[in-house]
DNA sequence: TATGAATGAGAATTCATTCAT
DNA sequence: CATGAATGAATTCTCATTCAT
């Protein structure tokens, strides 16, 4: 061994973050139950003891897995609150498309799965996911909806609902990605799937005069 | 305990039903690892080695639990297939109002909670959905869409992914049901939601001369 | 099915011999321990619950087995004792030959096997087997060797080891039986193992006139 | 316990040996299936989880208490080959004599006992005694009398039959001492036996002119 | 007598958590 | 900080024994 080389480069800063990482990925595979501590641990390249320097318990660690997946994607939903007062059909269709995009690429995918399977055992999880995820979206495009019906844009009818019908067929194409294509299932095109979706929901949802 | 009351009764016939459905509440409680044999068993009124007089082993009764789920659902959904000759607006919107009584009604949420977080660790049972559920109600709609697109009842279009518009805020509804609800969430209604859905869809995608 | 036949037949005579039987090969297949009541039940064509109405516990049950093959060889072998005053050759032979054949013909070796096994589980059945079958036999032999050895047939030494000289071929071919056979070692004659020790034995064991 | 004790200690090199010995006692004592892990645990000072540690199975801890056993005579009996070319008198009763001072102060007894009680359950492990203890001792001997049959030292017959006369009493005074002593036989004096056994079947086996 | 469904104590095995090093 | 040996509570599965039928 080289003097001067340290035997392991000293990484404080980083390990929580790729402790996480790691258990993400076990958890996605296994669920919360049949993860095992040590699997996490040997993916992250660290031994069992060190996860408890960083988190205190088991749960601990999958809250902090799920609330990381979390965080980042709460700000990109704000930001795209602001532009509520362009004309709805364009800003539906930026909106969904980035949805998407952020679906697609980001590990969300395999959070919302263990949030489902877990949400009994993990009340306080699928409280964060529903206060800072789910409602805070519908709110955004329930917001927006409610807005363009004030101005005659779109047609009258319940406007939650009308967030529902956009938003659906993003999760089915989620967990289809997650869960059937594994088992089988023929891949899904998600951003062709939404592009299509939203052209159709627009058609029946627009006021006459607003069809572009 | 009375005197004279029996420790146990034989009840051979009745006993595999008894335990599937107390299986079916626990599993959908707790999830297939976190679920303890002796709840089930103390639900379903019976001793621990009583459930290995039906089920080999723990995965065997998650695989009986989820088939149990299934199999009833098969034929429903081929029967509503008859139906396919009729114009296609009033096709879907009873189909669509059956499927979310049957959901409402059904444990098929739950069980379709337990397949989504066990896909990883049961992919035969991911499988079994894939190809007895979901591909089959697929299949059914989106031959009815087609059928209506060669008679021109509805604009061109991926019928698949028409299918999938149809289909998503079912099984949104459902997850919302089971995951945020407990959480939370206010309830969804799920009859108003897949009404005024077929709606707003109908309106998106039939032909300009078939709004009915 | 012809009337008046019987559906089946009362056998309440020859049940528990079918129940020793069965148990034998059982335990002597899989050691006490290891033999499951359902397995001895099945193969003695008898419903687990009947056992118990001729055996009070599986210790019962292995305490008959035992005792059932020993019984038996006790009086042949007091039998063989008369013989005594014969020259000694000719009896040894006589006796080894004859010990050879039954040891070769009846379970005595399972059930050597079985003993040897649960000796510190069942002190009695290894007591059992010490008084009525080895010092039995030993005792025979030993005394035998004494007479001659007052007649100055055969050299001085210690007839009781004389006798174990004589013996422990026999239980070696036993053992290599039902140990060794069956993990492939090649199978012993035990008949001429037997032949040609009692001749090398008696070589060494005789007195310079008595070769014969 | 005294404030300051540690619950436990680091012993990584020495524990396999520590529950390997301990695994005998309880093994020898109780055989396999009737064995418990708890006791092994204990009698090794060592928690049940620590077994795993180490064993992957009960299964796996008996073979290497097995094995164990065997390797180290291995060695020995190759060993006493070499003096091969001595006159045989000699060679057998130091070879016999050594063998005895082994069975006697090593634990093959206890093992050999298990051995034979488990020869159904663990094929492999009888296996292994017939190859490697065995069939190797007979090997040995068998070629010493061989080669003393061709030098004219000892009279014709089968050599392999000669070897087992020489080794029987071995076996009987080791099942002796595991098995009827327990039980209320008398001891035996294995190197007396030896001893004597040894000048009777010489005596029996050399030729007229080789008595020594 | 005979059955076999039901019991429940017990055993092997797993794994989150601790703590001496 | 980091390690990983050790712990022990928890869980699945087995099987001798009982007892309603």
């Amino acid at each position: 061994m080289l003097a001067g080389e340290p035997k392991w480069r000293r990484r404080k800063e980083a390990r929580p973050g790729e402790i996480v990482a790691a258990a993400l990925e076990v958890f996605a595979e296994k669920g919360f139950a049949a993860a095992r501590l040590d699997d996490i641990a040997a993916r992250a390249g660290v031994s069992k003891g060190a996860l408890y320097l960083y988190f205190e318990t088991k749960h601990d660690l999958f809250h902090a897995v799920v609330r990381d997946a979390v965080t980042p994607n709460i700000d990109a939903i704000e930001a795209a609150a602001r532009a509520m007062n362009q004309p709805i059909g364009p800003v539906i269709r930026m909106m969904l498309g980035r949805a998407a995009e952020v679906l697609i690429t980001s590990p969300l995918g395999a959070v919302a799965k263990m949030v489902i399977a877990e949400s009994r055992n993990f009340p306080d999880l699928a409280r964060v996911w529903h206060d800072e995820v789910v409602e805070r979206a519908l709110g955004v495009i329930t917001g927006l909806i409610e807005a363009a019906q004030a101005r005659g844009e779109i047609r009258p009818g319940d406007a939650r609902f009308h967030a529902f019908s956009l938003i659906s067929p993003l999760l089915l194409g989620l967990l289809w990605r997650e869960v059937l294509v594994p088992a089988g299932g023929r891949p899904v095109d998600i951003r062709a799937l939404a592009a299509q979706h939203v052209e159709t929901v627009l058609g029946g949802m627009l006021s006459q005069g607003d069809r572009r």
